[in-house]
RNA sequence: GCGCCCGUAGCUCAAUGGUAGAGCGAGAGCCUUUUAAGCUCGGGGUUGUAGGUUCGAGUCCUACCGGGCGCACCA
């Protein structure tokens, strides 16, 4: 291949929608085969990782190393060259440290420097070669053999500016990572808050268990599930929404504490806190109730935070503590606080007690004073039943105001159907939700293991479903009978990791802590994904 | 689902309704301690798509596609 074939028109991408560098890269690749170096070699020895090599000997002087006369062996992606005609520079980087190498026509001759002038951004190299610091400073490795070790046939993201399209940064993550170190760090620490979680009930004799993804009946919250069919059996299941039905099953067969880190499918809106599927951990305690369970919940979201740093941590330009214990607040007194912070005429705290007075204070001219300052829908609430006024006026009202750590106990028993009810207020129930940055991140409850109560709390959620509520929970027999066996005294716990993982990694966004979020596929214009057809089906010109 | 904003070269961005530009990257060349290496040269565009208004549209209007943010729903 001449300079002149190579120079302009030359050929064309190799795949269509490929931008024209890529051919360039495929002629330099037949020119490296010319030279009898195989593009895509199998495997490289090296003896250190780039981040050993500065550990241990980015102390050292120049006449230590010269001294010293180490000689290693270093694999990398290039990330950076520079040329000065018969010697250059590379940085490498093997996705944790970079390293930059020195290579000179003397140090690798002929054939190895015209090598290395086919290397482009991007491209892995192995490096043979003594380590060494420049006249600069720089501590670098100086080649005495080059390795090809992979073309890239796409040139990478842009190095001053990173890559700051947040589509693409989603869609080809790879890219994001190769790029903003702050995404590596991100999958890091939440990859060491996973780890921490797992030692921490690991420790504790909770055994992981692993429950269908696909189910008959999708139970355990109220939420719209995605549906999908199995062909052989011919019947619709649905992606579960919550592992919880079949984790307490299990908590009946004997399997005293169980907990599963997994997956859970929503079919609802996307958004800032919401990706289609989520990460949950569920743990369930035999002998638990849901003080004992908020006891454990609030060691191990601290030594989930432990894990990923050191607090106090910073979230969206104000800090997060996670010093224990974490207040406890019941949702009536979290909502009277609020109101009677607003000293709203004609409340007072014991409204919320009594549902004739709650009704009439909804429908005075103050509520609708108070929805107006708040631009609150005061509309829905007058068709609610008591405890589902309460929880929405939580929700619109303290929710997203509380910062710090907090559980929020004593949830209605209408919007906790799943929950065992207060032992002295058949209303409520011994329920908690966990707080943090305004978010929900942790939910569990005492487990109702009343066969009967429960299958009257099931044919009460039946009845708002049938009112049009599709987010009621589903009748569910088989879990039914699984009480009727006997379910000890249980507390258990759902965990939102990756809303954990916002707070803890300073992410504002959930897609941020997923590697891959739900995107709209990509259609036409050389970015379509359909694996059959390759990355364009269409325009050619692109 | 609704509202607001965005879409110009491979990337980051310019361009009072009047000839589409810069820097970087990529290409050719020089250069044996550079590090955003430097210097020289020549390329690079159906301004997201389709319509419309206008003598004239990157710019104004409509629809669509894609994305972001907010609201709603939820965790």
């Amino acid at each position: 291949m001449s300079a002149d074939e190579r120079n302009g028109t030359g050929g064309a991408p190799p795949i269509p929608g490929w931008p024209e560098e890529s051919a360039q890269r495929v002629e330099k690749a037949s020119a490296l085969r010319g030279l009898g170096v195989k593009v895509y070699p199998n495997r490289y020895d090296r003896t250190h990782r780039l981040g050993e090599i500065v550990t241990a000997y980015d102390g050292k002087s120049i006449e230590d190393l010269e001294r010293l006369a180490a000689d290693v062996r270093v694999a990398g992606r290039v990330l950076t060259k520079r040329g000065h005609g018969k010697a250059s520079f590379a940085t490498l980087s093997d996705g944790e440290s970079r390293l930059q190498v020195y290579v000179r026509l003397d140090g690798v001759g002929e054939k190895g420097y015209r090598i290395f002038d086919l290397i482009d951004l991007g491209d892995f190299v192995g490096v043979a070669g003594r380590v060494m610091r420049t006249r600069k400073g720089e501590l670098s490795v100086e080649a005495r053999e080059i390795t090809f070790l992979g073309k890239a046939l796409l040139p990478p993201p842009e190095k001053w500016h990173g890559l700051a399209d947040v589509e693409i940064r989603y869609r080809q993550r790879y890219l994001d990572l190769m790029a903003n170190p702050d995404v590596r760090r991100t999958f890091r620490a939440r990859s060491a808050m996973v780890s921490a979680i797992r030692r921490f009930l690991d420790d504790r004799d909770y055994i992981e268990v692993e429950t269908p993804m696909m189910q008959p009946v999708a139970g355990g919250a109220m939420a719209r599930p995605f549906v999908t069919h199995h062909n052989a059996l011919d019947v619709d299941l649905y992606l579960r929404i919550a592992p919880e039905l079949y984790l307490k099953r299990l908590v009946a067969g004997g399997l005293e504490r169980v907990y599963e880190i997994n997956r859970n499918f929503r079919n609802e809106g996307i958004s800032s806190m919401h990706n289609p599927e989520f990460t949950m951990l569920e743990f369930y305690t035999a002998w638990f109730d849901c003080g004992d369970v908020m006891d454990t919940t609030e060691l191990l979201v601290a030594a989930a935070a432990a894990a990923a740093g050191e607090g106090p941590f910073p979230y969206q330009g104000r800090e997060v503590s996670f010093e224990l214990p974490f207040p406890r607040l019941a949702m009536k007194d979290a909502v009277g606080q609020r109101l009677e912070a607003e000293s709203v005429p004609g409340f007072s705290r014991a409204v919320l007690d009594e549902p004739e007075r709650l009704t009439a204070w909804l429908q005075s001219p103050e509520f609708g004073a108070l929805a107006a300052r708040l631009d609150l829908d005061a509309e829905p609430y007058l068709a609610l039943s008591h405890g589902k006024r309460v929880a929405r006026l939580f929700e619109e009202l303290v929710e997203g105001s509380l910062w710090a750590p907090t559980f929020v106990t004593d949830y209605p028993v209408e919007v906790s159907p799943l929950a065992k009810a207060r032992p002295d207020d058949p209303s409520l129930t011994e329920r908690f939700e966990l707080y943090i940055a305004g978010m929900e991140v942790a939910n569990g409850f005492s487990e109702l293991n009343d066969p009967l109560e429960q299958r009257q709390r099931f044919l009460d959620q039946l009845r708002e479903r049938e009112r049009g509520d599709l987010e009621a929970h589903q009748m569910d027999e088989d879990y039914v009978r699984a009480l009727g066996h006997g379910l000890p005294p249980t507390g258990g716990c759902g965990v939102g990791i990756d809303r954990l993982a916002m707070i803890l990694t300073d992410s504002p966004s959930i897609r941020d802590v997923i590697l891959f979020p739900q995107m709209r596929p990509e259609t036409g214009r050389g970015r379509a994904s359909e694996a059959e057809t390759g990355p364009d089906t269409g325009d050619l010109a692109e």
